[in-house]
DNA sequence: GAGTGGTCTAGACCACTGT
DNA sequence: CAGTGGTCTAGACCACTCC
């Protein structure tokens, strides 16, 4: 990477920095590779460090760095795909964990008001809540909440263990047994809340992708899920094998 | 709105301010209606404007405000589902333009390499690349790049129209005449280029879900397409009739 | 021209990681 | 402990929209 300083463009100097680092990115440095720390790098383009952040930020927004507080920036591996597709109608939890969900907890609750308008309960109606964790090459890319309203698993056993992963599985291994129609699925932008964030080894705030599943029982919403995916570290293919390669980045040298 | 005084808590000052500020749409504003400026608001606050920023580029990134230069801060509207599911197998262009897209351009390039190792072609080969504009509700959401290797279409008049939308629309026409075993998607954040930004009425950077679609033809993949939806607007649905509520935004009023 | 959000600066301090 | 990224401040000026 040169010393180059920016020059006067009508353009915003943080998009241009973008642009530059982004450039010396594919051509200077290896995937796990360590950048120079910011106040270096601010000074080296001349600019504030705020202003270089503010390019940092879109890079890493586009999974291109990943900033660990202490630590330092480095370089980003391509995003791994993530299998999200529907093709097949089946219930979460069904593969025995070959997709790498692994059921964390279980509450009961009730659902928030958004949640309560899809499904067909009443908005004060009790709700299992039901936390996963889905791991993939060994690190957190998703954490999901399922909302499962009492009347979808009316012969759960009560409360033996009232919460707890073997509750969590029990409430899953009910849904099995009842005849799924279908699913309706949606993804979009949001930024991750406290518990998910800590979970998923983020801040609050980061951007993630939200992918909402209605699980259709007989014409009814007989369950909802909302599973918060990381967005810096994520690709979500559908009905694909997730080769699809798409970003920018060229196949990159691995960092020594 | 009121005047609270942030007290000292453990957690970020903005992601406070953003909790504060989402409870304060939710209870006071209607949608569309207009915010303070945000010299006021970070005065009413007791935070600097660049802290009080940060909360509301979370609370943009999340869909719920909508900030134009020169204008204001608005109460957005919830986000509007846009249907990308691949139920059935079919072309871009086959509904004869009844799901919202309109083609804009044509023009012959070498496809970016990312892009060129997806096809199976050559990085040097020709693409026509045929730019598409999706409008929903009156409003741009989505702007394509389709990649066509000029052998995927082999039967294309020559250069009657080099360009423009007549052009795009044959290399659309041509495409419907290849039988299309399948389709793979995928689904990942990004930063809008300058040029989508201006097809999508954003700034440059801005966030968008970038949606790749692999057209497969004999186990050969004919076309890619790279489309950038509006990530602030947009909600995708899959396979589904765009009636998911899915974010925290309970039903709201409408502005006067 | 007045008012808005967007960019940028030059500092300061904090929270966290490694040694 | 030193070094990193994360937060925050108090200003300044710019680009844009609307009257």
């Amino acid at each position: 990477m040169g010393t180059t300083q920016l020059e006067a463009v009508p353009e915003p100097k943080y998009w241009h920095l973008r642009t530059v680092l982004a450039d010396a990115l594919d051509s200077d440095f290896a995937v796990g590779e360590i950048l120079p720390n910011e106040r270096e790098l601010a000074a080296r383009f001349g600019v504030a460090r705020a202003t270089l952040r503010q390019a940092l930020d879109q890079l890493e927004l586009e999974g291109r760095l990943q900033r660990r507080r202490g630590v330092g920036t480095t370089v980003a591996p391509p995003r791994v795909g993530v299998d999200v597709s529907t093709t097949r109608h089946e219930w979460p939890g069904a593969g025995a964990g070959g997709d790498g969900w692994q059921a964390v907890e279980c509450a009961l609750a009730t659902a928030p008001g958004t949640v309560a308008r899809l499904l067909s309960t009443a908005s004060g109606e009790e709700v299992h809540t039901v936390r996963r964790l889905r791991v993939w090459h060994g690190r957190p890319v998703a954490a999901e909440l399922l909302y499962v309203p009492a009347s979808s698993v009316p012969d759960l056993p009560a409360i033996d263990t009232p919460s707890g992963p073997a509750r969590a599985r029990a409430v899953l291994r009910e849904l099995q047994r009842l005849d799924l129609d279908g699913q309706e699925r949606a993804v979009e932008l949001g930024s991750a809340r406290a518990d998910d964030a800590k979970e998923l080894d983020r801040l609050p705030g980061a951007p993630v992708l939200v992918v909402t599943t209605r699980y259709v029982v007989q014409g009814r919403t007989a369950v909802v899920s909302l599973a918060t995916y990381r967005a810096d570290t994520c690709r979500l293919t559908f009905g694909a094998s997730g080769d699809l390669e798409i970003s920018d980045q060229p196949q990159e040298r691995q960092a020594s």
